[in-house]
RNA sequence: CGGGGUGUAGCUCAGCCUGGAAGAGCGCUGCGUUCGGGUCGCAGAGGCCACAGGUUCAAAUCCUGUCACCCCGACCA
């Protein structure tokens, strides 16, 4: 391929409101073109990238046993009415009107029409288990898409569905897919750790999330160097620092003028912020709940909404708080009433708290689970932060950012009952399909590999996902001699299924070397009367620092020999 | 939706405070030059200064509103 004809324009700047690397190599090599928030149109290059990664994904579910099939991503808007999901969505979900004025979504994922396809498929336990996949386009109305690539509005996403008589083999499709899974993040050249999440809002029992491990992550991943548990901060599990022995005290009420923060309170009256109790006000569903939780830690509102069974949960606005009479700054769980008291263990186990009176600049001494108050609900509803104990091996947890590429869960029977996917057992007996569910972010991947695989110079791609095999870049192609030889390249890289981009642009060596480096294919070969002098073309790897001359035929067969053992190793 | 920031040429940005003929570098087009790490010269094309309203003899510049984009939070692949 001759890059005049390829339309790459790179970028000597990158666009100033990229941030990130990947978003601003994205621009720079000229990947692709942003059009709005959350989407971007893909140049030719950029799409080869993609196309390279989704054939990864294609043949390693393909390996696993996983069944390709194609979905609309039109959805009739009954679809998720009829699971519920219309409601929970909101407006994450984008909906059109058609011109007899039915209703449609365009799919933010496809459980539903997944699940109305296999109830018109699977009949029998003889027709399981089964794992459906797709690569498909997907609609999701971001309050906030950033970061170039890696929260889209429109974006592609491999989505798989297995379908099971139990879950004892569930667990086989599950471990299937997680298997596929390592192989194509490996050979695409992410390293991902494997991770305990929350399931979200599409529900159900285990789930793991694929983390890159990146500070330009979005989510908080807890690790624990002395078990290996790793798990996503609204998941993790994790013991809070003890609480101060005591015996309770008679409860004392203190003035505390203009000290409404645990910080100030803690100080001003000489205790540490874990001997105080700290209020936080929600909504759960609209309904007002009111949390009490140790001053030294923080609420994880997952687990909070996990814990009421809500389906969203968010802080309480100020006149909401006013309107209900709480005193912010000196609100406590004493004498409240009129809304559920949701308590972390931590508030419950602790003895003589300070907390709130309830009235300005007033803080009670000595408050105790039981006696002074009583929740409603105990739960483990805290954050678990850095340094914290880990639960099963009480190492110290440390905290890393990180970015979700995959996520495997199983989502048990829920949406097989709602859509009615059935089948018959051994016996005649009709059953729920038991169901997990898969997926990887196509962009975000790309984004990803860029992010794990990049230097000062630009890109450089892992050999399984780079646009072309190798980058020829003639110097004075003008000359006869350097025409033939680049002649010679072109054939000689073939003959061994290579594809190689060949610079026949009309611009300075400098310009041209600066592009490779910035585009990363692996191999770089140069023709140029210099190298026709020394014996033929110069051979240098992206990612190393020699170069060699040699004749066409040896420099291809020396770039098909490091492709090879790249692909049999794994990337680089 | 809450908080912060930015909108001037394809890109990076000056100009705005203090109103008075729209600028630079890079990129793009043409000619020449150069030819192993972003050559050099000459000549060009390219802007409704985000949009709307207002103040003024006069608005990129001052005022009001709107929109877009980016960043931080709540959500997800």
């Amino acid at each position: 391929m001759r890059m005049r004809q390829l339309l790459v324009k790179t970028l000597r700047e990158a666009p100033a409101e990229a941030e990130l690397t990947s978003h601003r190599l994205l621009l720079r090599a000229g990947l692709v073109v942003p059009l709005a928030a959350g989407l971007y149109c893909f140049t030719p290059l950029g799409w080869r990238v993609v196309r390279n990664i989704e054939r990864i994904i294609r043949e390693e579910m393909n390996a696993s046993g996983a069944l390709e099939v194609h979905l609309p991503a039109l959805h009739p808007i009954e679809l998720w009415e009829q699971s519920g999901r219309a409601a929970l969505m909101g407006q994450t979900l984008f909906r059109l009107t058609d011109r007899k004025e039915r209703e449609f979504a365009l799919g933010p994922t496809h459980e539903e029409v997944i699940s109305y396809l296999a109830s018109r498929t699977i009949q029998s336990y003889r027709d399981l288990p089964v794992t459906l996949y797709q690569i498909q386009t997907k609609f999701r109305d971001e309050p906030r898409p950033r970061g170039g690539l890696i929260r889209l509005r429109e974006f592609t996403m491999k989505d798989a569905y297995s379908f099971d008589t139990g879950w004892d083999t569930l667990d086989a499709s599950y471990d299937a897919a997680f298997a596929a899974y390592q192989r194509i993040f490996r050979r695409a050249g992410v390293p991902v750790v494997p991770v305990a999440a929350d399931s979200g809002a599409i529900g159900g029992k285990d789930s793991q999330e694929f983390v890159f491990l990146t500070d330009a992550g979005e989510d908080t991943i807890l690790l624990c160097p002395g078990c290996g548990y790793a798990a996503n901060a609204e998941k993790a599990e994790f013991v809070p620092p003890p609480p101060l022995p005591g015996e309770q005290a008679p409860a004392e009420r203190v003035h505390t003028p203009g000290k409404r923060t645990i910080a100030e309170v803690a100080a001003f009256l000489g205790v540490e912020p874990r001997q105080t109790l700290k209020a936080v006000f929600y909504r759960a569903d609209s309904k007002p709940v009111f949390v009490a939780i140790r001053g030294d830690l923080e609420v994880n509102e997952v687990k909070l909404k996990n814990a009421l069974g809500a389906r969203e949960v968010e802080p309480m606005d100020d006149a909401t708080v006013r309107d209900l009479g709480l005193v912010a700054g000196s609100a406590s769980p004493v004498g409240i009433s009129g809304m559920p008291i949701v308590a972390d263990t931590s508030a419950v186990e602790a003895v003589n708290l300070v907390g709130g009176a309830n009235e300005p600049d007033y803080h009670l001494r000595n408050l105790n689970h039981g006696r002074d108050w009583q929740a409603t609900l105990v739960a483990e509803i805290a954050l678990a932060r850095a340094g914290d104990a880990c639960r099963t091996c009480g190492s110290p947890l440390e905290t890393r950012r990180g970015i979700e590429m995959g996520h495997v869960f199983k989502l048990g029977t829920l949406y097989a009952e709602k859509m009615g996917v059935y089948y018959l057992d051994e016996s005649g007996e009709r059953r729920p399909c038991v169901m997990g569910c898969y997926g990887i972010g196509v962009e975000r991947m790309l984004a990803a590999i860029i992010e794990a695989n990049h230097d000062a110079d630009g890109i450089a791609w892992p050999w399984e996902v780079a646009p072309f095999d190798a980058h020829v870049v003639a110097i004075g192609a003008g000359e006869p001699a350097v025409a033939e030889a680049l002649r010679q390249v072109e054939s000689a890289l073939a003959a061994h299924g290579l594809e190689a981009l060949v610079d026949d642009r009309d611009d300075s060596p400098g310009i041209k070397f600066k592009d490779a480096d910035l585009i990363g294919m692996p191999a770089r070969l140069t023709v140029s009367p210099r190298s026709l002098e020394r014996g033929g073309v110069e051979l240098r790897f992206r990612r190393g620092s020699e170069s060699a001359v040699l004749p066409a035929a040896d420099a291809a067969a020396a770039v098909a020999k490091a492709r090879a053992e790249a692909l049999g190793a794994g990337p680089a």
